[in-house]
DNA sequence: TCCACCGTTCAATAATGACTTAACGAAATA
DNA sequence: TATTTCGTTAAGTCATTATTGAACGGTGGA
């Protein structure tokens, strides 16, 4: 594990969001690119990823790529260079708000999606018998107050956007 | 993969919630047994898991543990039964109050105690010169406006469990 | 006391997916 | 046009971890 990222805040900034990651089941790589960056000063090269955190150019390019679609990092090009730089979005408010608009906001309406097409199946499994009324009644009552979740969330969004 | 879970419905949110347990870097197999539970309007023991789900008694153990300790899950005692039954808990506020408690405090304690580490940390490499003093100081802002991030979530967290 | 029933644990296996090496394609420079 | 410099892609390797089968311990009934 060479490597070195000789400043030891460093190291330990992207050893925790490397562990934090891999925790959220995202590649533990990615998270160190993200801490490297949060604590370089300068937007940083593919390269200096490679060379500070001994991965390979491939883990850096998905990594990178990965992070951008998050909302984490973006693309800070430097005047003369002709390579691709980055830099962390370091504001806490600004990395929610991304994480809502492109993770949360979508995966809410493609879940009600999903809650209605379920309900028009169970709907045909009580016709057929395959489910009790009983048991069907409850099942029933579980996703539409699931359902009534996702709605009060999708209305609370536009708060919590506004709040952090 | 035999089980078979003859409702249409009911099968659709055993694989729903597996496959979002897996996205989240949780065995599949305890999302399942959620979704079977669920799905369910009495409790379940682990044989009638292992008959539904067609996976192994040890599998279904430990999901049931696990999801306990998420508190997504609580045991149901049935009246002459000697063996264990499982309900999921599926009222929403309930779900999201216990991950708050079990889950994103205990995170945030700890993020804010690491927090205070680095920082110390970090004062130390700027010392020895290791950093310059631009780039501490720089690096230093984000982790404070990461810290009073931390500080206002927490200050939050009250009516956020209001809230849902 | 023996037996049957349950749940748990442990070692071994299987499967998932992160990561790397190597080859490729595009763009800039000579 | 040839060459170097980049970033990406693809195939294969490796590591991690979910899952299983088998053995174990405990508890209640016969």
């Amino acid at each position: 594990m060479p490597g070195i990222v000789s400043s030891q805040s460093r190291q330990q900034v992207v050893q925790t969001v490397g562990r934090l990651c891999q925790r959220l089941g995202l590649p533990r790589s990615s998270g160190q690119i993200y801490g490297l960056l949060f604590s370089s000063a300068e937007p940083l090269s593919l390269d200096d990823m490679v060379g500070a955190l001994g991965m390979s150019k491939a883990s850096a390019s998905i990594g990178t790529r990965q992070l951008m679609s998050w909302g984490l990092i973006r693309q800070a090009w430097k005047p003369g260079e002709r390579r691709d730089f980055f830099e962390a979005v370091t504001d806490p408010a600004t990395v929610i708000q991304g994480a809502l608009a492109d993770v949360i906001r979508p995966y809410l309406t493609a879940s009600r999606k999903r809650l209605q097409t379920i309900l028009t199946e169970l709907e045909a499994d009580r016709e057929q018998g395959v489910l009790t009324d009983e048991e069907s009644r409850i099942f029933i009552e579980r996703l539409q107050r699931l359902d009534r979740f996702h709605t009060r969330i999708q209305e609370l969004l536009p708060f919590i956007e506004k709040m952090v």
